[in-house]
DNA sequence: CGAGATGTTGACCAGACTCAACCCTAGTGG
DNA sequence: CCACTAGGGTTGAGTCTGGTCAACATCTCG
């Protein structure tokens, strides 16, 4: 793999080797000062060794539920969704991976959900052979997949809060606040929100027709909560008035 | 390290002995041969000994959302609810958790919901400071934990996936399935199902009204789906008949 | 420039929520 | 042993959201 590096001017090139794998989450017990990378640069590098790098177009597969789970892959850019079949022919999407995010959830050896890009996308794939080893050799770098998965429970724990919600344009205020709160760990600050994924792709995250997304977007923009500078990109106009209908009340101006 | 202090005077000391802290969870990536206990007889003796015994009686509380996290809960026997507040007071369950499952998610070093129990309850009530403390000493324990919290994960998804459902009847059958796979992973197979929980806190985990709970209970048990013995007691009578309400479709016979 | 995919809108209708009444059942005290 | 009570549980009537279907608009890419 790629040694030479330049000397120590703090500043990596990216465009071979981005540096290893890379876990993004807030701290579990302790209170941690920022939401950020977990790994250490020898851990990076650990896992570095045993992983391999994939890149895949819009549209195409990482891995497919129901067969062998032999790997794990981490997310270094793009955006990844990953789904099963729902009742009529119709995808249910469990969760949109960034990121920083680790995908390829297995149960007894094999995989229990699809999942594909939803963008241009590169990561690593990461064994589970040399995965299984390397954890049970190294304490510290397990510690931090536990922080990860305690994160991606929470994740979890949210989506269901949210698919619990009556009324489509709270779970879309919800949805947004979502999808904020992903970009800002990842980019800091942002003024517009990007929408990588289709409505229909929202539809079935948020266990709506397309029809309804669509409506409750119109919702919110009419109310001036929210506005779309184009298809795929909003702003957030009112926070308060975001949070009301979360809340699944009507503002009362 | 200290090796037996369990005759300590004046703390609660359990009289059956349990044998230190339960985790069951299927495997990951091993085919593993049953699903069942992780844990082997030296980590269970390592943990209990961090650890203290608790017991609540139906409805006490096991922590509080928000609430500095300073311990993780194994349970023993009995079931707990983890809930928040939700919309107009209502509250939304995130999970109900049986013998072998861990509580206490934390977030920055705070509760990210609260817990009370469902019916009387042991468990073992174990330090977060001391759990860390032994998970980066202990590679192969802190695996079995990575194992359950995958596990953990998985089902999180099951119930996002079943809050997605449209119809009550789907949600209700799907809950009884899980019900069903969770006290067999227990008890083995079970004849008759049992709930613990009252309707409404199953209207809450399940995303609707506690009226609709009886509605679809009352549906299914006049297409002979199911059958009561009490509030309290259900045996399902016709298994291809519930996949069928799971699946959104009505019976064609 | 055209064709297929994706997004948007409207009309109609089934199903779930709300509200309100009533029915059990377990637990209490006479 | 029984009456009483409080809490859950059950049922019904009316309202309203969101699904479905169908038409149309717009975007993307060869």
């Amino acid at each position: 793999m790629a040694q030479h590096r330049n000397s120590r001017s703090g500043h990596k090139h990216v465009a071979p080797s981005p540096g290893g794998p890379l876990l993004i989450a807030p701290g579990l017990w302790q209170t941690a000062a920022k939401p950020g990378q977990l790994l250490t640069a020898g851990e990076r590098a650990r896992l570095a060794v045993i992983s391999s790098v994939v890149r895949l177009r819009k549209g195409e597969r990482l891995y497919t539920q129901g067969q062998p789970a032999t790997a794990v892959f981490n997310i270094l850019t793009g955006v990844a969704k990953t789904y099963t079949p729902s009742s009529n022919g119709m995808q249910h999407i469990v969760a949109f991976l960034f990121s920083g995010d680790l995908v390829g959830l297995a149960q007894n050896g094999v995989y229990v959900d699809s999942a594909e890009a939803v963008t241009a996308l590169t990561g690593y794939r990461i064994p589970t052979s040399a995965l299984e080893a390397l954890l049970r050799r190294d304490a510290d770098l397990e510690f931090e997949v536990v922080c990860k998965l305690s994160h991606d429970l929470r994740e979890m724990q949210r989506h269901a809060f949210f698919l619990g919600k009556r009324h489509a344009t709270a779970k879309i205020a919800l949805f947004l606040q979502m999808l904020e709160s992903y970009q800002e760990a990842r980019n800091g600050s942002v003024a517009e929100l990007y929408l990588p994924m289709s409505r229909s792709d929202i539809g079935a995250y948020a266990g709506i027709s397309l029809e309804a997304v669509v409506r409750a977007f119109r919702e919110l923009t009419s109310r001036r909560v929210i506005a779309f500078r184009d298809r795929r990109h909003v702003r957030i106009v009112d926070r308060t008035a975001l949070d009301d209908a979360v809340a699944e009340r009507t503002r009362s101006v």
